[in-house]
DNA sequence: GGTCATTTTTGACGGCTTGTCAAAAATGTC
DNA sequence: GACATTTTTGACAAGCCGTCAAAAATGACC
């Protein structure tokens, strides 16, 4: 039997599986929360028996894992195009924080499943493999971010109090994205509150963090619906035009 | 048979009974998450038989809600009181975050079961009863400190921009303490990150979020130990003395 | 004390779940 | 076509949730 590619017929036959098990317990987790994942139902579902699902995932918690590796990896590429984009460092954090934007409104199926994982007792059982993989990419999207923070500093743009590191502005921003979406996922009378758009909120409570250390320009300094426009345009003129759609 | 008080010796020891349950509860939920929670083992434990457990609480979900109201009114009283505090807004502000920091120092297993519900599929099969008191007391938090938003606003120290309400502030804070707090519990890696003291860094990224809608006085305009002091000792004397101990 | 309606408790049960593993089927090689 | 290896299967053990008829405890009244 030729090879084609690397990979056999049956290989490939198997990588495809793994795909469609994995698109089907997303859809039973965004569905039915986390306990409406069943491996049964994945096995009847796509026409296999128990054991040929138990051969590419050890446990339910390895197939939720392996859904939020796919996650993290897409956020993160997200992220490192958004810090790409041309303009001073204060700038290219907003980009990124589009890039966090976009990443929750177009595929609130990932966020939901990385906010699934976020309790321990899920993480315990799985691989480490992938448990390493989950902080690697953390550890990347802060690096991502710390950096550009780095370099506001470098610039004189920004100065950030002794014992305060780049690090820690990283985590407050990373707090008020994930904190922010978070509530929205789950508090469904957030408009009750008085919050009628969260996104915009979160937005303009990040800009209102970075004048807390007067980084400059300051979120009042700038155009921001000019500002948009271009990293819409520059950066990620797809994913804006599908957004829109929804 | 003569009553006591109002209830019978039965209808005591029934919410005796009640109590037990939601302490193991807790306990289960803490030590092995919300999988670890098992109605049988509730009931092993306890002596007692399942139906009789199902006698207090209609499902597992149920239970979950229970120890979430719990922890809820609780943080709630901490806001109260820390409401109280005599001083200017951003002040009392401040007093607030301490209740809050307060809060998930002392009750840790409070705040892990808070989190552990901010998945929903466990909120649709609890009662109407329980989830409107979790809205009441979500909206209690949020009106307190929207009230000490408004206070300042007021009192000339802040100055909000248009179309950006108290709430929408208040909404920032919320979401920096609770994605603080989460990305804390969940992210065991974090001083890797270059994060060593991750309670003053939440604390640290409000008071910027203050200062960048330059609400007077300023952080660096006052003595925050000191202030931090007063508080302590004003409000939070025997909470205080009981965090010190951990 | 004894009777009896009411409340409370019990635990076997049905139906679902996860994860295992020996046996059966498919595959590929010679 | 025979044989070694890989892949798939589904019956199985063990655990869970929630139900409900039957059993036990309670308490009011005589």
């Amino acid at each position: 039997m030729g090879m084609q590619g690397t990979l056999t017929r049956k290989q490939r036959e198997i990588q495809e599986r793994e795909g469609k098990i994995l698109e089907l317990a997303r859809a039973m987790i965004v569905g039915q929360g986390y306990h409406g994942l069943s491996m049964d139902r994945i096995a009847e579902a796509l026409e296999y028996s128990k054991g040929t699902i138990y051969q590419h995932f050890s446990c339910k918690e390895e197939v939720l894992m392996a859904l939020v590796n796919q996650a993290l990896e897409r956020r993160l590429g997200l992220f490192r195009r958004a810090a790409m984009f041309r303009g001073r460092p204060r700038e290219r954090l907003v980009a990124i924080g589009v890039a966090a934007e976009l990443f929750f409104r177009l595929y609130p199926d990932h966020f939901r499943v990385e906010h699934v994982i976020r309790l321990s007792s899920v993480q315990e059982k799985t691989s480490d493999e992938r448990r390493t993989f989950l902080e690697a990419c953390e550890a990347s999207c802060m690096e991502i971010v710390a950096g550009v923070i780095r370099d506001g500093v470098a610039s004189g743009d920004l100065k950030l109090p002794q014992s305060f590191g780049p690090e820690c502005l990283a985590f407050g921003l990373w707090a008020i994205t994930f904190g922010g979406n978070s509530i929205m996922a789950s508090s469904p009378s957030l408009a009750k509150l008085g919050i009628q758009q969260p996104l915009e909120v979160i937005r303009a409570n990040c800009n209102a963090l970075l004048d807390g250390f007067a980084w400059r320009p300051l979120s009042s300094e700038i155009d921001q619906a000019k500002l948009l426009e271009r990293i819409v345009t520059e950066v990620f003129p797809v994913e804006m035009a599908q957004a829109q759609l929804e």
